[in-house]
DNA sequence: GAACCTATTGTACCGATGGGCAGAACGACG
DNA sequence: CGTCGTTCTGCCCATCGGTACAATAGGTTC
């Protein structure tokens, strides 16, 4: 496994050495064939078409990992929808690079804060739409219920109280409950909070 | 910080050990209490419920690693969206056990490749319109509230319970019913289901 | 300083909720 | 015919959720 440093101008930082001393310079303009198949390939911004060089080296099977002088959301992304599986900033010490090495080699991803709170926080949200397009998620939410419990869940989901729902479908509140109780067991929830929230989350692409 | 391995039958496997010589072992059937604010909660999907204890432990300030067999996208989807910063196949090494420890107290999540293609491809798209439009979902809506109540009222839309409010925040149950009463009157809905449905809604239409 | 907002907590009440235990009716399957 | 799954219901009980009626304390505004 070696590392690369892709760059301009070939002049490898000062630091780059001091954390790879093994590592090879790769100007811009040259091919990518010296990389091999799990070598690590540390690519600054500075080039323009460094997205492409990005997709290019991961398809290659090597670990990309992207130098940028902005702590960019938006570049970060960019980098990762690649194939990046780093994000750093070009003037890291010496330590955090060999520490986004040993991530990023080991399956991990490297990426600021900020940008992982972003993507774990508000993403995930957009993504688990997209995915409920599906028909992995939402099918199966309401179709491992029986046609009973789907209606008491879609009912549920509106934010109707058990004894609405018991008038809706004309049962008794107590039944209500029991269907809610099976509902639960099944669709591993523990109330009705966490229902909506899973239905919502696999419904809105069809709803909205 | 403290390192806990929750299991269903409370054997800890001999490299977790390895990697964490002081971890503790705990069973499914327990509850959660041993585990403070910023331990780290190794958690097997064996456990029936898992994606629930996960939503648990995140909210109670554990940093949680989802241990699979599987190398399932959906399910360590499902786990990111519980609030897991970790999904790691239940053999790794001790070595990698580490590096994953390193990465998710640091802020930083853990995943396999494949899905981070995804994750991070869809997340690109995700925020890039976001970025472009509104700055916040429900700006508009949580935005007439005050710090603590938006607070609340986040807490509240991802289905947590008024005591998990309270250990959250760090304060009486009684003083998160204040806020939730205070939300509640002005936002103009009943009760938190109502709530959910007001802030979810508003995220959809707008994304839509 | 008075008025006001915010955050915090208390006691108490009552309706809503979830579950345990139990039973009955019905259709399907073997 | 017996079993199983589904639907429906009863009673009881623990907990949760929301509110009314308070109080204390730190800020800001006038």
């Amino acid at each position: 496994m070696k590392h690369h440093f892709i760059t301009t101008d070939g002049n490898m930082k000062a630091r780059w050495m001091e954390a790879f001393p093994e590592a090879s310079s790769i100007l811009a303009e040259q091919g990518s064939d010296a990389i091999g198949t799990g070598d690590v390939a540390w690519l600054v911004t500075m080039i323009d078409d460094w997205p492409l060089r990005v997709g290019e080296l991961a398809q290659r099977g090597a670990t990309v990992v992207v130098l940028s002088y902005s702590a960019d959301d938006q570049e970060a992304l960019l980098a990762f929808e690649q194939g990046a599986r780093g994000y750093v900033h070009t003037l890291a010490a010496p330590e955090v690079l060999e520490q986004v090495a040993l991530v990023v080699t080991n399956q991990g991803i490297w990426a600021g804060q900020a940008l992982l709170s972003k993507v774990l926080s508000g993403s995930f949200q957009a993504l688990r739409q997209r995915h409920a397009g599906e028909p992995s998620l939402s099918a199966p939410l309401l179709g491992q219920l029986t046609e009973r419990e789907r209606a008491v869940a879609l009912a549920v989901a509106r934010g109707a109280s058990n004894k609405e729902i018991a008038r809706q479908l004309d049962i008794g509140e107590r039944t209500v409950k029991a269907h809610l109780s099976a509902i639960f067991k099944k669709l591993a929830v523990r109330d009705r909070l966490q229902l909506i929230l899973k239905l919502s989350d696999n419904a809105s692409s069809r709803t909205a």
